[in-house]
RNA sequence: GGAGGGGUGCCCGAGUGGUUAAAGGGGACGGACUGUAAAUCCGUUGGCUUAGCCUACGUUGGUUCGAAUCCAACCCCCUCCA
């Protein structure tokens, strides 16, 4: 129970006693918990906020119990409106299997490809027919919906709160029915889905309702202060690669360091505490820290390699050293041509006006030597020469072959 | 069915005839500084063959020397009452 937090002491007490009461029946009757939790594919790439549930589950797992790792298929084609004050644009069927595609390969970086099932939601939902589906809504009220927190927010403020959106907890308690759960999963804004609405509905229809596993807190995004989100722009992918996730680390505020310890790395209280004091009295750098922080991130979703190579190119590129890493893609020049259009050739710039704003603000650089004319050109005798934009895009321009 | 509100640049959001490529904020990007892509400060933020031109304020027409701003029609969205 671990990490979890329901807003109310007695509900966690209730589902601390139920998840024992679970465990012990299950192992009279020899058979593992059935337990999921279900990841919305809104967005082609899972990131760093996913993972807290992922170790939850993976925790399950090492205990022997059945995994299942579920893609909110169907349900995403409405969108989850639980952590929105509006209303969620809907996706196209082919957004979200396409989607859906990399996710149970994303997931395998935590969670244990052998022992995890991947289902998807729309096994169960898709085929539902509209009968099904009132005889489902008639185990609820319009008031059992409209007092949670974010319509009733939206209630008073006059916003829209379409009907579809109020199938989202019914279809997602479906989900528990139809694969006979016996623990979810999810973060805070899944309370209501899986307290509310999964449990009530495996009770009427005749299961035992599954103990909810609310993770307490979340992952702030690369902004440090809201939950990492990828509408929000603030998320780190898994699928990022090894420089890329190393340097989105880097760029977290210094704040949000310990809650990434906690949550990613798994520090234990007296480690946290250790860590905070350290940066408090000045015994750790916090530079350090977070070098530390991205090294090990990046060991976990790639490899310990990986994380080593990002950290050399971070020093050279950010620490000294000559500024420009060893790693960098390479171009052919044939001929003399000018910075903007090789710029533009490259697509290192999105236009040629960005272009010439970036040589005016001495953002371009030619062998570390700013281009100050926007006229400038480059002749093959000058190669190989190294043409950077701002402190992060390179490309090393070499003769035609 | 009735009444009302609204559609502006990546997002939010001002603007109700001209100095408006459009305030402000967010985001993004660049620079300085530093301990990093942290923090802070400064700057930039439609495009192009850039002293000029083109495109842009839901769509299409109209009024006007001149419109995001006025008029008409149309499309789309929301709220409230029934």
């Amino acid at each position: 129970m671990s990490g979890t937090e329901y807003g109310d002491p007695q509900t966690k007490e209730n589902m601390r006693r139920e998840l024992r009461e679970r465990l012990i029946e299950a192992e009279k009757a020899g058979r593992p918990l059935r337990v999921y939790c279900g990841y919305d594919p809104r967005t082609a790439d899972l990131h760093l906020g996913h993972t807290i549930t992922m170790r939850k589950l993976r925790q399950f797992q090492e205990f022997g119990h059945d995994v299942t790792f579920l893609i909110g298929t169907f349900t995403s084609l409405i969108g989850d409106p639980s952590d929105k004050e509006k209303a969620r644009e809907q996706l196209t069927p082919e957004q979200v299997e396409e989607n859906a595609r990399t996710y149970a390969e994303q997931a395998f970086k935590i969670l244990d490809p052998e022992l995890t099932r991947v289902r998807r939601n729309d096994e169960w939902l898709a085929t539902l027919d509209f009968a099904d589906i009132i005889r489902l809504a008639s185990n609820f009220t319009v008031q059992q919906f409209l007092t949670r927190e974010n319509f009733a927010k939206r209630l008073d403020a006059g916003q829209p709160i379409y009907l579809h959106e109020l199938f989202y907890g019914l279809m997602q308690g479906y989900d528990a029915v139809a694969q006979e759960a016996d623990v979810q999963v999810g973060g805070q804004d899944q309370l209501f889905n899986i307290l509310v609405a999964g449990r009530k509905l495996q009770e009427a229809m005749g299961q035992k309702p599954q103990v909810a596993i609310i993770m307490g807190e979340s992952l702030p995004g690369t902004d440090g202060e809201i939950k990492m989100s990828k509408s929000l722009g603030n998320h780190i992918p898994l699928m990022a690669e090894p420089w890329d996730m190393y340097g989105k680390v880097m760029s977290i505020p210094d704040k949000a360091m310990p809650i990434y310890y906690k949550l990613i790395l798994g520090y234990t209280p007296s480690q946290l505490q250790e860590l905070e004091d350290g940066l408090a009295s000045g015994r750790l750098h916090p530079n350090e820290v977070k070098m530390q922080l991205a090294r090990e991130i990046v060991a976990i979703f790639h490899s310990r390699e990986d994380a080593e190579a990002a950290q050399r190119r971070w020093d050279e590129v950010f620490r000294g050293g000559s500024g420009i890493p060893e790693d960098i893609p390479e171009a052919p020049l044939a001929a003399e041509e000018r910075v903007v259009d090789i710029l533009r050739r490259l697509n290192m710039v999105s236009s040629g006006a960005e272009a010439k704003r970036l040589i005016q603000q001495k953002g371009v650089r030619l062998n570390e030597q700013p281009v100050s004319d926007i006229m400038a050109t480059i002749t093959p005798e000058a190669l190989p020469a190294v043409l950077q934009v701002g402190k992060r895009k390179f490309v090393r321009l070499v003769p035609q072959r």
